[in-house]
DNA sequence: TCTGGGGTCCTCGGGCCT
DNA sequence: TCTGAGGCCCGAGGACCC
């Protein structure tokens, strides 16, 4: 038996495009799209002004920038975003120890043991009116049961989009404990967490649309959809015995890039794959972990994607390895019909990651290369060294 | 209109071991 | 010796999320 608990969410409102607004006043009250820039970009965040001419995230850019022409379209600052998000993570640590990260612009708070006394609509608008008046930042609160009530329950307290901007929401939107069934029934399955297009459109064929439709099916009919039909059902009967998990670790650290024009054979992708390796070391130095699973990624000019990986027989963290590794994958693959995005992907990861010695290694034992690498670059800036293939007359293979 | 980049989680088949 | 069952790891792919 477990004890009922109080689950709060927080959802930044517009995120990135806010945060742009934030520190350039002068954009308040106009279209702001964040996204990629190029030719194949797509929005990672709008302002309620874009909204509110049909322009969301995901949408390619091509296409915001036709439906939304006096937008102000910028590229987006990644480091800013983590550091404003670290901000908001420290409000939400002052109401308990008990918060999860779902991504820089969101979080599950467990309050069960914070209310003291309180009614959780008025914790949720005290943390709401914090992150306004500390970061001069929108966000909306959503409370209940279950992590799933609760971040349903923030989709009500959304503000909406309109041609002056955002037409204020309720910001904060509580359910009771004996409201879920009626709140979960009437939402639509793709509200669910886990019901993308695919699912979607299997439960449709069932007749099923919206979640109540889900939580009334027979049990024969759940049990011929495998595990995670039961899970998805179970969910929607508001069962969800997730709890709030504080300090989750990354599983996985990856780069990935999709070219302006297309790449066509092994010479011309393995410079970015260098510079892509580069990259993942030393975000995994930086996190003190090692990889023992190396994945790389390609997708044709078709859109067809696939994924090679290779697991070693020890972790590493270090550029030259996973550069081996990533090299020899790319041999077992064709590259010369066409390649629009390359990508690395570390996996596995083990916490501190004391590294087996491999004969290959006898030149550079430790890994103190890489390592006075990182001091130069902590000192002088990212630019200040990289590998020489990845800059105008490099050569791609490393000098012995 | 033409589909990013960062991820997580699940499934499935094959290999290997008990 | 043969045949499974079951557990586990690995590799590939797919669905999904923000």
């Amino acid at each position: 038996v477990t004890r009922a608990r109080t689950i709060l969410h927080l959802d930044m409102d517009a995120f990135f495009a806010s945060v742009e607004v934030l520190d350039a006043p002068a954009l308040r009250g106009r279209p702001v799209l964040v996204g990629g820039t190029g030719a194949r970009g797509v929005v990672a965040s709008a302002s309620y002004e874009a909204r509110a001419v049909g322009v969301h995230a995901a949408m390619p850019m091509s296409v915001a920038r036709r439906r939304c022409p006096d937008a102000v379209v910028l590229s987006g600052r990644h480091d800013r975003y983590a550091e404003v998000s670290g901000e908001v993570m420290a409000v939400c640590l002052d109401v308990t120890p008990l918060v999860e990260p779902l991504s820089l612009d969101e979080a599950f708070l467990d309050v069960t043991g914070a209310l003291r006394g309180r009614r959780p609509v008025d914790v949720g608008h005290a943390l709401r009116a914090r992150v306004r008046t500390e970061l001069g930042l929108g966000c909306s609160v959503g409370v209940g049961p279950t992590k799933l009530v609760a971040k349903l329950a923030t989709e009500a307290a959304k503000p909406r989009a309109s041609p002056q901007g955002a037409l204020d929401g309720l910001g904060v939107v509580v359910v009771e404990p004996g409201e879920v069934q009626q709140f979960l029934h009437a939402h639509p399955i793709a509200a669910l967490w886990g019901v993308g297009p695919a699912m979607r459109a299997r439960l449709e064929r069932l007749g099923v649309r919206t979640v109540g439709d889900l939580a009334a099916l027979p049990d024969a009919t759940v049990r011929s959809m495998g595990d995670s039909g039961v899970a998805l059902v179970r969910l929607a009967q508001g069962h969800d015995d997730r709890g709030v998990v504080p300090d989750r670790r990354a599983k996985s650290i990856g780069h990935e890039e999709t070219f302006a024009t297309d790449r066509f054979g092994v010479d011309e992708l393995l410079p970015v794959a260098r510079r892509q390796c580069d990259a993942v070391a030393r975000r995994l130095r930086r996190a003190e972990v090692g990889a023992r699973t190396v994945s790389v990624k390609v997708r044709y000019l078709d859109f067809r994607t696939v994924t090679r990986s290779r697991t070693l027989p020890s972790p590493t963290d270090r550029s030259a390895h996973l550069f081996e590794v990533v090299e020899r994958l790319l041999a077992g693959l064709q590259l010369d019909r066409g390649v629009r995005l390359l990508g690395v992907s570390c996996g596995s990861l083990v916490e501190g990651a004391p590294r087996q010695l491999s004969l290959d290694e006898a030149g550079d034992p430790g890994g103190s290369v890489d390592r006075v690498v990182d001091d130069i670059r902590s000192r002088w800036g990212p630019r200040a060294i990289g590998p020489g293939s990845s800059h105008p007359g490099g050569r791609d293979r490393p000098v012995r």
